[in-house]
DNA sequence: AGCACGCCGACT
DNA sequence: GTCGGCGTGCTC
């Protein structure tokens, strides 16, 4: 008769395919360990011993041989809780992954101190109730859509209002604010959690103060990628406590183990800051739904336009739409770029009754510019023959980052000072294309007198006041004004739509529409440069028959996403041998390539949602064994990509 | 990753 | 006969 024995199952932290599963290990005596703490544990052949995450207790295993002993305990916080291992199970699952890759996405860096203070708190939080006068109605929604919104397993894409208000000597917010602190009201007054993922810094900025006031102090909790590393650990600790939080972040707070949580909102799902850079590449949009189903919860994408995504699912009906009734869309108006050309008055870029629209606005208030790139030009060509240059070192794509200045790379950023055109010599050279540095001088010259605001990455700039300027903004940076724009114009639409994306389309929608929900109520968009039906949608506001359009292509055509597609990479060896593996499944529709890269081949595998499941888990499969077994450096390993939006342009490029 | 096991060529 | 090459396998 063996005395009871304490085993706990670890997940440990590491990189190799091969190690990702639980471990069983001894719990010494007198050691306190709990699910989800973080452990110091012995792995043969290892210097330093492994870290890992406890994510069962037992007292038997079916491991045959010695256990080891945990060795330490290093936090004895549950850090990665039961329903976020599942989560980070299912999503590593889906991109046919690590979890442990995906736990490390989930769990912010530790940071010692911030985590003894948290655990020495007094002020245990209670959450306090919520004042209900804080609750208002929001124009154009019936005041039960807030509940059926976030009813158990509801799936909804939620069309923001447009345009900016302002509420009891608060600042100016965009209407959206009233929307998202009217869901956290709903899920906190009946003692929930919400998560509402946006996509940048920028949409943080916005949000955050309208949630605060609408909710009780503490409520809310921050959780973005803009934080000091400490800050962030603390929010993600707040976030474990028992009582309901509303979690406002980027994309990683997708994974925010909230109590109770009601939903997850996802804010722009369209918006390209919502694909995850690092392995396993999953996205918020499949993060959030996975999570909806796994804890019950509601799920919202919320956004002025729906992604091409969401258009399927509303299509398909797993998704239900939901737009407020009243309308107050700014009018947008396109126009055409012929007759004025070489004018002297109207700069280059501007149709003269945009430019005349813009001159009357700017003395009203704030005018918006939208640009497409940064940077002074982004392009270059040679000034004798006229031809596209690119980088002498690596070919890469040349950039004039300032007027006057040399052509720098934009891949290898060397800065060419003795440029010469590769195919005649010449030592000249122009600009081609505008940036936002070149709309700034071209266009600020049209307007003497006119205090010029600029706003990029470079610059950020969250709101203008309420007077006369013109702001200059690369998409994506816009700055809300106090009181809405009285005009905007929309610079560089076909540049925009005919980028070699396949999230082209419905990237500058959401560019055009995002600037004209800035506008003023009775303000006015001019939209430079495009025409035909891209045209006709922005202009009505009526994007559905676009998307729809779009989505019906890209299901002839067997693109995303229709289907989804699987980039396997690496050396050839590896990658037929996944591939062969594949096959046999019988779940793909094909396969496109080889192609050579640098280190070995690559190929694309398509496959449809249904077989997604058998697919990816064979792809998980192959990629530990081929782990374990071949060539043993990082670059010569298999590269398993499932669903990146970055794989599809690649796709795309080789296609043409 | 790191390290051991294991089965074939050049060596004292 | 033995030393040692790194291909293949395993880590509780």
């Amino acid at each position: 008769m063996s005395p009871q024995r304490r085993i706990a199952q670890v997940l440990l932290d590491t990189r190799l395919p091969q190690l990702d599963r639980p471990f069983d290990y001894e719990i010494p005596e007198g050691l306190h360990v709990g699910i989800g703490s973080l452990v110091k544990v012995p792995l043969r052949q290892r210097k330093a011993p492994a870290q890992g995450y406890v994510v069962g207790l037992a007292d038997s295993t079916t491991h045959t041989g010695a256990l080891a002993e945990i060795s330490a305990v290093v936090s004895p916080v549950g850090l990665l809780a039961p329903q976020t291992y599942a989560l980070a199970e299912a999503v590593a699952e889906r991109q046919a992954g690590s979890v442990a890759d995906v736990v490390r996405l989930a769990i912010p860096p530790r940071y010692v101190r911030t985590e003894k203070k948290w655990a020495e708190r007094s002020d245990l939080s209670a959450s306090e109730s919520l004042n209900s006068e804080l609750m208002r109605d929001i124009d154009g929604f019936s005041a039960t859509s807030w509940g059926d919104v976030l009813q158990r397993e509801a799936r909804t894409a939620l069309y923001f209002p447009h345009g900016v208000e302002r509420v009891a000597g608060s600042p100016w917010v965009p209407r959206a604010s009233g929307v998202l602190a009217r869901l956290a009201q709903t899920a906190y007054a009946a003692g929930e959690s919400l998560i509402i993922v946006v996509p940048t810094w920028r949409d943080i900025a916005l949000h955050e103060q309208p949630l605060r006031e609408a909710l009780p102090d503490g409520a809310v909790v921050s959780l973005h990628s803009e934080l000091a590393p400490a800050d962030r650990y603390r929010s993600f600790l707040e976030c474990l406590e028992t009582v309901p939080r509303v979690v406002i972040g980027t994309r990683h707070a997708a994974y925010a183990p909230v109590h109770n949580l009601a939903g997850v909102v996802v804010v722009d799902d369209s918006n390209e800051s919502h694909g995850e850079p690092l392995a396993p590449y999953p996205h918020t949009r499949d993060i959030a739904l996975i999570r909806g189903s796994l804890e019950g919860c509601a799920v919202v994408f919320a956004s002025l336009v729906p992604s091409l995504s969401v258009t399927r699912w509303v299509e398909q009906g797993h998704v239900k739409a939901l737009a407020p009734s009243t309308s107050r869309r700014a009018q947008v108006i396109p126009t055409e770029l012929a007759l004025n050309h070489g004018s002297e008055q109207t700069p280059a870029r501007l149709p003269s009754q945009a430019f005349r629209a813009a001159k009357d606005a700017v003395a009203l208030g704030p005018v918006l510019v939208q640009v497409f790139r940064s940077g002074f030009a982004p392009g270059v060509s040679c000034a004798g023959c006229k031809e596209k240059s690119f980088c002498r070192s690596c070919s890469g794509p040349l950039r004039v980052t300032q007027r006057g200045e040399k052509p720098a790379c934009l891949w290898c950023g060397v800065a060419d000072p003795h440029w010469r055109c590769v195919s005649c010599g010449h030592t000249t050279f122009h600009p081609r294309g505008h940036g936002i540095e070149r709309t700034l001088s071209d266009i600020g010259r049209s307007f003497p007198g006119v205090p010029l605001v600029r706003a990029d990455g470079q610059h950020r700039v969250v709101r203008v006041p309420a007077t006369p300027a013109l702001v200059i903004a690369t998409r994506g940076a816009e700055p809300l004004a106090e009181g809405g724009y009285r005009a905007a114009l929309l610079l560089d639409g076909a540049a925009m739509l005919s980028r070699e994306s396949m999230g082209a389309l419905e990237d500058s929608l959401h560019a055009w529409e995002s600037v004209v929900s800035l506008l003023a109520d009775d303000g006015t968009a001019f939209l430079t440069d495009v025409s035909g039906q891209p045209a006709l949608a922005v202009s009505s506001g009526h994007y559905e028959p676009l998307l729809r359009h779009e989505v019906a292509q890209g299901r002839v055509v067997k693109m995303p996403p229709s289907t989804r597609i699987a980039s396997l990479s690496g050396p050839s060896s590896q990658v037929n041998r996944a591939r062969e593996a594949l096959e046999a499944t019988g779940g793909l529709i094909d396969v496109l390539g080889p192609v050579a890269i640098k280190g070995g081949i690559r190929v694309i595998a398509r496959f449809s949602y249904a077989e997604g499941p058998v697919v990816t888990r064979e792809l998980r499969a192959i990629r530990q064994k081929l782990a374990l077994s071949g060539g043993r450096n990082q670059s010569d390993r298999l590269r398993v990509v499932v669903d990146n939006p970055d794989k599809l342009d690649d796709l795309l490029r080789e296609a043409s």
